[in-house]
DNA sequence: TTTAAATTTTAACATTCGTCATCGTTTTTG
DNA sequence: CAAAAACGATGACGAATGTTAAAATTTAAA
């Protein structure tokens, strides 16, 4: 994909999502030098950054929206491998490694994002050992994430798995509601939510409806409430009675 | 668990396998440093380098030996997450993120670890930038393995995770023998695994058994024999006719 | 070697989840 | 607004995998 290196106009890095990433530890100048050589564009929904198997050629910051990492299989199956937002940056992998993407990036919500080449990023990592080192650090806290879901997804029932990927998503996209009710906004649809957990979209439907009778959570469109976190937790540790 | 500090006399990193490491960048008069603070020691079988839950100290070079990352739920139930072999290092993830161990790490076959504390890897670290850049490199690559397994485990069921999993084993316990047969010297038990792909061992036999049938593999003990790797790659991308 | 213990396999049965078909609902498009 | 398309829910059914129990085999111990 060829990206348009005209709309990059100064700061192209947003400061507040700026400051919650690797990217902070960047010196002034340093900052300066990426943002005059990075390349921004805004994306909207379903526009694709990069695609499984394509060269990798930099990474992807992401000032703003929403991205799915996805990989597809050649029956069309999709499954949806994580979610990255607003101060998080793709890529760092296959930048690495040398390699290519081995999943394909799917805007999900309008995003602003910064493409930064391969030749303007290496300079920067040499230079300045503590940038390595937050990435280092935020790569080894993705690794973990990885392994937990992997976990979970080799131990766990469809209905504890769905609790779990609750439990996750409620850090990001939860909020307390004046009535003391949490509130997530699942920002993904049905079959999304299905397939990160491996499951069809039927049979999460079936698990949801399931749930919702033993009023563990209330479904509403993308939206969901959870009454008592508790005893959502108490679904993936699946206790045993003796 | 408290390690002994008098074996170790002079270059404790042995050779060999620290060239495959990324202990390799260091340079002479760093390795010695650290060489002489290393506390090295040899554990046999069944001995367990770290639980999960533990604080995490430091890291743990493994000169020779196998062990296994393990991770127990509360009935009992055990899930071998992964292997770590001669020049691979553990515990990077808890070290950088200061969280605890995630998982257990028990000796499978007699090892020589050598364990490199906290207060002296940091240093290395900051003032050689290469040393995380390598380290970073095969955190990332290590990611991406960990990802393929997620996604198998999502999508695959109990024979295509195996023959999955065989084709993992295949590149690092495969030997050529003599009449061109491909021998795989599995190092671990059904139940464990039967683990690692997030089955019941009942289950795993069953599937072996039937890929048997099918001429895919032949199995000794703890010894596989393929005769065909492109079947068996075949089982892993089940073919969908049309 | 012999016995005991642990591991692996087999079988019968129960359960979960995927598949297919259909229908209601929501969203998009003209 | 109307029509079409996409999405989500439900039911009937079957296949895959877990569960339990017991037999066979391998490994460890006496």
């Amino acid at each position: 994909m060829v990206l348009p290196n005209d709309c990059c106009t100064g700061h192209c890095f947003p400061e507040n999502h700026l400051q919650s990433s690797e990217w902070r530890v960047l010196t002034a100048s340093e900052l300066a030098t990426l943002s005059s050589k990075a390349v921004c564009r805004e994306y909207g929904p379903g526009a694709e950054l990069f695609h499984e198997g394509d060269e990798c050629g930099g990474v992807y910051f992401i000032g703003d929206g929403l991205i799915g990492l996805r990989k597809e299989d050649a029956d069309g199956n999709s499954v949806l491998l994580r979610l990255a937002g607003p101060g998080e940056t793709l890529a760092y992998r296959p930048f690495l490694t040398g390699s290519s993407h081995s999943a394909s990036a799917e805007v999900l919500e309008a995003c602003r994002i910064c493409f930064v080449a391969r030749r303007d990023l290496m300079p920067m990592l040499q230079q300045n050992p503590d940038f390595g080192l937050e990435i280092l650090r935020r790569t080894a806290k993705n690794h973990d994430a990885t392994e937990t879901r992997l976990h979970q997804a080799l131990t766990l029932n469809a209905r504890a798995k769905f609790a779990h990927l609750l439990l996750i998503f409620k850090d990001r996209y939860g909020t307390m509601e004046a009535d003391g009710a949490l509130r997530i906004d699942l920002p993904i649809s049905r079959s999304d939510l299905a397939s990160m957990i491996g499951l069809r979209s039927e049979s999460l439907s079936r698990t949801i409806h399931q749930m919702t009778d033993d009023g563990l959570v209330r479904f509403s469109g993308h939206r969901a409430w959870i009454s008592d976190l508790t005893k959502l937790a108490d679904e993936v540790a699946k206790k045993v009675e003796i």
